[in-house]
DNA sequence: GGACCATCGTTTGTCCCACAAACGACTCAG
DNA sequence: CTGAGTCGTTTGTGGGACAAACGATGGTCC
């Protein structure tokens, strides 16, 4: 439990990693997209619409764990920019499917180079081998999580900070 | 593919695993330390303070690329959490060292199995060699940006979005 | 010693963005 | 036709980050 089970758990720094990385990500990515409606989200917009069917808003959203209202403007802009074009579908009519447009595919595949270019300047700090583990591992990480856990149960334990009363000459007065 | 310099790229997926990963670690990091004054980010200035000297609010934000106004009220809680203390300089009297509390230091080690289980529920979908490899290429990587990048000029190439009037039956009447 | 400028931490003000809720359009079951 | 449910949009609100101004202190130059 508590102790620990003997496991040698490694340092918490994960988050904190990761955090970096992903904020130097967009710092790039962002400057190098900063022509694109919304810079990376638009990016992730563009990249999930190319591919396979035209989804439905709703579907892109929680594919891309949006909300759905941020949904709404961000494909406003983008087409506004003639990236994609939200038909009704004709079968359920509440439905809008997203589609690119051929400018937006063309400027899909500019942004794809210049992402992965920033991505692998990211990575300068591995040697190429751990790159595309790096990479994969990465993938795989997160694939799973996204379809594990829509809600899994992270109830697993939670932090007690006992209380603000210590030994700092509060005796036991305690809240009002 | 549109492929461009024979460098087959990798997918750019790379910033989408990452904020995955990094919005679960989030969601379940902060529900287990909702105790704890500011969640993620108060546990990472705990974790920073207790290591090695007590450094200034200005170098606790800078490495943790935070602003130092934010530090302020961070701080601020954590401190009316008797987690951690404000001392004055005697050198520089300008100048204040964040130093933990034993609560603090002892809340922290309860925190950091806690982060260290969540993150361990994380890599789930890795077989467990692969995770300590992740693990360590992360860390690598973003200290290597850490260190390489407080500014690293990503002026490298910017997207070009050509015209907003295209073949959109807008024959060039466009804005007002 | 005094004037000047820089730094540290705090405060204040502002802006942006995500989320919640209410709404109209539409579908489907009865 | 009525009622419940879904999809997408709009509107309102709140939180959080950043910018700038401020007091306090320190260092420098004369």
């Amino acid at each position: 439990m508590s102790a620990s089970t003997s496991e040698d758990l490694p340092g918490p720094d994960l988050g904190w990693s990761l955090a970096v990385l992903l904020r130097r990500w967009h710092e790039h990515v962002e400057q190098a997209l900063a022509d694109l409606p919304h810079g990376s989200r638009g990016f992730h917009v563009l990249t999930t619409v190319a591919a396979g069917e035209p989804p439905t808003q709703a579907a892109l959203a929680e594919r891309l764990l949006i909300d759905r209202s941020v949904m709404t403007y961000l494909l406003d802009d983008l087409e506004a920019a003639d990236l994609v074009r939200r038909r009704v579908d004709s079968k359920d009519r509440r439905v809008r499917r997203v589609c690119p447009t051929d400018h937006g595919l063309s400027v899909l595949g500019r942004a794809e180079e210049l992402v992965a270019h920033v991505e692998e300047r990211m990575l300068g700090g591995l040697p190429p081998t751990q790159r595309e583990l790096f990479r994969s591992s990465a993938a795989t990480a997160a694939d799973a999580i996204r379809l594990s856990a829509p809600e899994t149960d992270p109830c697993e334990a939670v932090l007690r900070v006992v209380s603000p009363d210590v030994e700092t000459s509060r005796p036991a007065s305690d809240q009002a």
